[in-house]
DNA sequence: CCCATTTGACCGCA
DNA sequence: TGCGGTCAAATGGG
């Protein structure tokens, strides 16, 4: 069914990601000067300002008829007292390739979440996605069958510490050398400054002090983007393929407020530096050069030839959620729609 | 020494 | 039973 958003709506949201688009180059720019604290500065305001304008669209396009089904399948940490996992933590998905066509519908269960991005490799040959502002250790390495490249398995380094459950894989594109798929599983809830203890107060803290890495930042943003990419693709995909389904909104349609600090991660560790013995300068490690750019072309793109705007089931509502929150009930969404 | 990675074994689910 | 995911001992680097 049109709606609202259908006709004004998308024009705004085409006309909100061409600012988008606007704010990257800039930012793009910006990053390619020598990084003095001025600059660091404006990126961050740049960031600051993409990362609204593309909260806002997303809330548009997630913001459906006026129907708020009190189902929260995103309570983020809804950890009940410790949880059970004292010793093993199993979740599993099938985060690539989902080789099944017929979209199956996942009911969200309150599974992990879980996001994937695809990213550019490190500059020239490293080997690995540059850093993405959480510090991680690897705890495995799998040869996975069809797959010319193994997965390597990472997980928060204070997971020990504090309990974090995020964890993450890495893997390199099939094809693509210079591509690797990346999937987030769970939430950072590990606090990095804990300065001054102090009382044991703050459970998760989400917010933290940003940090004088745009790089970090920037990382941070080119997954959103990337993801939002993927989300309006999928939009555009199931405008076009499927007819309306059953309506229903994304609950929690709280302000955008995750994003208080400029570039950090709605949620964070320590962000260390890069990877690469190139702090801040060149960039060379995941191309901002085409790609950012290409991310937010397609998401434009995508939005604006999108045919009515889909009323999305709960598989779909989750990917809107997940393009800016951490909440993805990913499982056996998306098949194949990120990248071509 | 401490900490992160490596690497094969182990284990649970489909 | 096979595959994907995790554990943990060994190893290497700062």
């Amino acid at each position: 069914m049109a709606d609202a958003v259908e006709s004004g709506g998308r024009a705004l949201l085409v006309s909100e990601l061409g600012r988008v688009q606007d704010l990257v180059r800039q930012l793009e720019q910006q990053l390619r000067a020598p990084a003095d604290a001025a600059s660091v500065d404006l990126c961050r305001r740049l960031v600051h300002q993409i990362v609204a304008l593309t909260d806002h669209s997303i809330g548009m396009l997630r913001a459906s008829p006026a129907d708020l089904a009190p189902s929260p399948p995103l309570s983020a940490t809804g950890s009940p007292i410790s949880g059970g996992d004292a010793t093993s933590d199993h979740h599993h998905h099938h985060p690539f390739r989902a080789a099944g066509a017929s979209p199956k519908k996942r009911k969200a269960t309150a599974r992990w979440t879980s996001q994937q991005v695809r990213v550019s490799a490190a500059g020239g040959g490293a080997e690995g996605p540059a850093d993405d502002g959480h510090s991680w250790r690897k705890y495995g390495q799998k040869d996975i069958l069809g797959a010319k490249h193994p997965r390597a398995y990472y997980r928060c380094t204070h997971r020990n510490s504090q309990n974090c459950p995020a964890t993450k894989q890495v893997q390199r594109a099939d094809d693509h050398p210079a591509l690797f798929d990346v999937v987030y599983h769970g939430e950072h809830t590990c606090r990095p400054p804990a300065a001054a203890g102090g009382s044991g107060g703050a459970k998760r803290a989400q917010q933290q002090q940003h940090n004088p890495h745009a790089q970090a930042a920037l990382q941070g943003l080119a997954a959103r983007l990337t993801v939002a990419t993927t989300t309006a693709a999928a939009a555009a995909a199931a405008a076009a393929a499927l007819p309306p389904m059953t309506p229903e909104s994304c609950p929690v349609r709280g302000a955008s407020s995750p994003w208080s600090p400029v570039g950090s991660d709605s949620n964070g560790c320590l962000q260390h530096q890069g990877v690469s013995p190139c702090p801040v300068p060149g960039y060379g490690d995941w191309a901002p050069e085409g790609d950012l750019q290409e991310v937010v072309s397609s998401a434009f793109a995508a939005v604006s030839s999108a045919a009515p705007l889909p009323v999305l089931d709960d598989e779909f509502m989750s990917l809107e959620c997940f393009a800016f929150d951490h909440n993805f009930d990913i499982d056996t969404a998306m098949p194949s729609l990120y990248y071509p």
